[in-house]
DNA sequence: CTCCTTTTTTCGAGCATCAAAATAATTGCT
DNA sequence: AGCAATTATTTTGATGCTCGAAAAAAGGAG
């Protein structure tokens, strides 16, 4: 069993880790605020600082404010040390990559974009392709290169348990693969890979004040179905654990042919290439269009809009199929908020009365109410917001692990 | 934000908390050991050991253990004191209700069982009765009364957000009733609610050592059917935000009607009744028995066992229920192992290949792979123990709230 | 009766936090 | 210019918890 105790290291690290966290969200505070926001005493608070400080982690800003001057002593700000540390973000989707490089203080500095088609990885082995497109940031930015600290990505599919790689994904090329290889060239530092889809829930919780602490479940409409969902401002289901695989729940038993091979995926319905399916009465059976070009899309949300009866009944096969998914996953758990994200958005007033039905129709739904839809069209900046979060944080708690307290005190004056 | 900084006392109460849990399923342990499971030092340990002594909570057990004799000072097993405190806990089923009475060790020492009809709550308030049963014990056990601590029922239905009551129950008269009454009559003391399904899970992963620290869902199948998920030996869905209302779950839009009133929810197909009214041809549209005899259910296992036609294909329909509603959780847990309870354990093979194939016929089925399934036929002993553990931890976690560390130090000799 | 072995307790740090008091840095008033 | 008022930050001293090491306890073995 041997569970850990703690100790008095333990909660060094828990409340520096706070410290590091608050500061992240509030953007830079003054000691005294950082104290009240965190509810430690000031006098931890100006140890933390000194310690933070001297490691070169955060840093006194001492811009002259020239809002409204105040009475007493000036509060001088405490924010992160932009240049003590970099990350490298890359963003694998279907048809394209990009590669960002940002500070510690979340800013980026630099990105690469490149196109991804189906046969890429034919080509060139996914970890070459990364530590190329790694290299060539190295190259431009040598002076931030020797600071780059970690390495995350975005990616879409299902991880294997170890977090290493991925055992299936909609990026033809990619599973199976062993990524952790950008290690040979940028430095040792491993790859950490995350879910688009819980990356957007993050993301989006981040942008959206209301749902710090709701229970909520971002829906990605678009291209494929992706969910992440948050309870009072935790990510549900730990790590290697979870795998929202929203989109490949099956929702009809035999039904629409999905692009993962398996019929009746949620996906199969309300990814734009199912809709688009129905919508022109091609069977459902019939193989997935590869991919989808944006405009189609667009124009059938227009032509459903106007009212054309099989654009509009697509809209609502799709729209069912979310709700009952919705609707199945509320049996465990209790959501208050759905978002959906992407380019099905603009379909919501399409899709809305089948959602909201389709989950009224159980007993959950009944009981604890149908949860309030938003929407937000654009999905690149939560999921960039949400992998640099994850970045960060992660380059923040690991500042805690060799910290050994220099403890020297300053004298009296 | 202000979230809460640790301190001194955070970690107190963490070891504390942690040497009493570990204590409660290793049984007495000698303070060696303790400090050997727990992690702390043998320093720690002792002072631990002292301060609950102190108080009463645990003592010394010098029963002479016959065992083997070792060599150096015979180790001294530290326990639990049994009768520091006292709990009640409810049982409450469709049929019928139990009252039990536990000491803090966790051994019954007086139990009350009752039966229950549809129209038991027409005649009496929920609460009044719950109020007599409980006053039933304390006259009956008038030593251990003023000592119950803490009082906890297994219910079946969806919890209010507050945990005070039922916002729906099969059980009828239940729902929208305050609970909260036995209060008047058992002292102040809240009724803590607990949904069975999340017992059952947590009782059955206490029974079986190699579901500790694994993904389990455990799901009831008999007079309804409910489940209780754990991941690495922790409860899925903390406190008031997870409803698993598995059963409940719609399996096939517009389907088979069930007793909530939805039509095609899991229970309908696999429940008792489901599989007799499937069995029987009954129009699966035709309101559920209100109840159905144990064997008669038993009746129908023997004979799909023997092959009738309409039988077997009913079980293969509730195992169809079962694990589809299995697969869809699965998109979001990485279920390793599946543990079916209850008097339905019995047709396990009548619906495995159904449930199995369910499973694989999805994306994330045939990434990770179909869980394990296990059974266990009984289910009142893992909702026991479940309740038992609860209710027992809960009274140790309360105990460290007050306790102002008295600090006395023996003299030395 | 003395040595050995294993369990517990005692002792003396080490460290992180906190409350309260002291110190700093400004603005506002006279 | 000088002093009072005000707000921010640091210093001081105390408290409380844990830990490692050493000491004490309690039997068994020879």
């Amino acid at each position: 069993m041997a569970r850990v105790g703690s100790d008095t290291d333990t909660i060094r690290r828990q409340n520096r880790g706070l410290a590091l966290d608050v500061l992240r969200r509030s953007g830079p505070l003054a000691r005294t605020s950082l104290a009240a926001e965190t509810g430690l005493s000031h006098a931890t608070i100006t140890a933390i600082a000194a310690d933070f400080v001297g490691q070169g982690i955060l840093k006194d800003l001492d811009e002259p404010q020239s809002d409204q001057k105040s009475r007493g002593r000036p509060a001088v700000r405490l924010g992160h040390n932009r240049d003590v540390a970099y990350a490298l973000l890359f963003e694998l989707d279907v048809n394209r990559s990009s590669c960002s490089l940002i500070d510690y203080g979340g800013t980026m500095v630099d990105r690469i974009e490149a196109p991804l088609g189906p046969h890429t990885f034919d080509k060139i082995r996914p970890a070459v392709f990364l530590a190329e497109q790694a290299q060539r940031i190295r190259v431009r930015n040598p002076r931030e290169a020797p600071r780059i600290v970690n390495i995350s990505a975005s990616v879409q599919g299902i991880l294997n348990r170890a977090g290493t790689g991925l055992t299936w994904s909609p990026i033809s090329g990619l599973a199976g693969q062993a990524l952790g290889d950008v290690i040979g060239i940028a430095s040792d530092l491993p790859l950490r890979l995350y879910k688009r889809g819980r990356l957007l829930a993050e993301g989006t919780r981040l942008l959206y004040p209301q749902l710090h602490d709701a229970n909520v479940a971002t829906v990605y409409v678009g291209s494929t179905v992706a969910m992440g969902m948050s309870f009072h401002g935790r990510n549900v289901g730990l790590s290697e654990d979870a795998a929202t695989e929203f989109g490949h729940m099956v929702h009809i038993p035999d039904g629409a042919l999905c692009r993962c091979g398996t019929r009746g995926c949620i996906e199969a319905y309300a990814a734009d290439y199912g809709v688009l399916r129905a919508a022109y009465s091609v069977p459902d059976t019939a193989p997935p269009a590869p991919a989808v070009p944006y405009r189609q899309y667009v124009e059938l949300i227009q032509s459903a809009r106007r009212g054309e009866r099989n654009a509009v009944h697509a809209f609502k096969m799709a729209g069912s199929a979310i709700g009952f998914g919705i609707n199945r996953l509320m049996t465990v758990f209790d959501l208050s908020y759905i978002v959906i994200v992407g380019s099905g958005a603009e379909a919501l007033p399409l899709m809305r009365d089948e959602i909201e039905s389709s989950i009224a129709a159980s007993l959950v739904g009944r009981v604890h109410g149908v949860p309030r839809i938003l929407t937000h069209g654009d999905e690149s900046e939560p999921i960039f917001r949400g992998l640099c979060a994850k970045a960060l944080s992660e380059i923040d708690q690991s500042l805690f692990a060799p910290m050994p307290s220099t403890g020297q005190r300053p004298e009296t004056a």
